[in-house]
DNA sequence: ATCGCATGTGGCACTCAGTGCAGAACCAGG
DNA sequence: CCTGGTTCTGCACTGAGTGCCACATGCGAT
């Protein structure tokens, strides 16, 4: 019975053939069950706590086996934040591609730009991750962490925007310290954003915060 | 056997009368046990690993119940990152103490001398806590955490050193992006510190990546 | 000195996240 | 129909963290 209604899920997969259309079977299955078991977890989230939720009634709901689910998840945050990973190799990207010449701090808003469109792609979604993220400090923890991958990603392309270093031939941190900060920055933003549920211009508030914390930038 | 240990750590209390001299006996015997356990599981990390070393080890070590070590310590992680917590209140002491006038960027970099104060007495802990957080992600997740405790105390401090807000009368976000960014120089900092293997002074690379992400200041 | 109370400690049983492993079920191609 | 590669399940296990109760301890009051 269990294993039926997984079955069901790669018939359904099958179907969906929008944006998946040229990949192989196994891996539309794959993205198709995960998808589900991504809505059934976070509408359990959304209406019962992240932390009072287990991990055996989100299997249950989505009819599936406790094993499997980790097959599709790390771990339980996984499940909030999975998404990030990906939006880091996107940002290193978007940033790579700006032009040679720009300044770091002008660069690196224009790359979170690609976070924005994503986010006004489902503003809804966000605007509820925001507020698990508020409801639990594990979650909050692992969102930072995920977002020092992010670092790791960025910093090739941000070094070079940088004056020479002043001068002592040790490790320079300043292209370290400019991504934290412009991270900073957007996590500042997105905090504000959430706080006002939504009402303002997530553009806005962070082109306002990186202003601030960097007068006459851009 | 095991009680009687405790009993020895607590006449040992008693003769630690240094800095807690004027504390009642329950609070020093407290103390001396906190730091009797701490001083054995840093030991243990250090050797043979933070994630390869279990809580049933440390107590063995130290001669106590696994109970009791729930009782000083509110999780594994808590044993590295556990003086962070009474230093998010030395930083916004010092804050609320710089001069009224002092702009906030300033104001943030002399607050953070009381970080380095504690860093420099003793330099090689310091750097085995880094070296500690490097190696696992759970303790890299639960540092950034901790500071955003430090968001919220240093937020009121800072609010007031910004000229008003622009326009719009929603949640003004620069404040806590001020802040986020400060604290993500520290981080790179210390990150670029310990890359050195601590080498260079920390205060000199703080001031530099500060001076880099807000050209101008101080 | 001793009695009672607050507090500290230990052991036990429990929940929950996460992992390793063995075997069953599945699908594709021959 | 069968065969080989893959995926799913069930089970047992570790390790962190918590609730509970009984017992030991220190301290103040009588």
């Amino acid at each position: 019975m269990r294993y039926q209604d997984a079955i069901t899920a790669r018939r359904l997969a099958a179907m969906t053939g929008d944006v998946e259309a040229g990949l192989p079977l196994r891996e539309r299955t794959r993205r198709a069950v995960r998808a589900e078991l991504l809505a059934v977890a976070m509408d359990l989230f959304t209406r019962r706590g992240y932390d009072t939720t287990t991990i055996d009634e989100i299997v249950a709901a989505a009819g599936m086996s406790r094993r499997s689910f980790f097959r599709y998840f790390t771990s339980k945050e996984d499940v909030v934040l999975g998404h990030l990973d990906s939006l880091g190799e996107e940002l290193a990207e978007a940033l790579a591609q700006r032009p040679a010449g720009e300044d770091a701090w002008t660069a690196l808003r224009r790359a979170f730009d690609v976070f924005l469109a994503h986010h006004a792609r489902d503003p809804q979604d966000a605007l509820a991750i925001r507020r698990m993220l508020d409801s639990n400090p594990d979650l909050r923890a692992r969102n930072l962490e995920k977002q020092c991958r992010w670092h790791e990603q960025l910093l090739p392309h941000v070094a070079p925007r940088l004056a020479a270093a002043p001068a002592g031939n040790g490790v320079d941190a300043r292209p370290a310290a400019m991504i934290g900060a412009a991270l900073a920055c957007l996590e500042a933003a997105n905090r504000a954003w959430k706080a006002c549920d939504g009402e303002h211009s997530l553009d806005r508030i962070l082109d306002d915060v990186m202003r601030a914390v960097r007068p006459g930038a851009f």
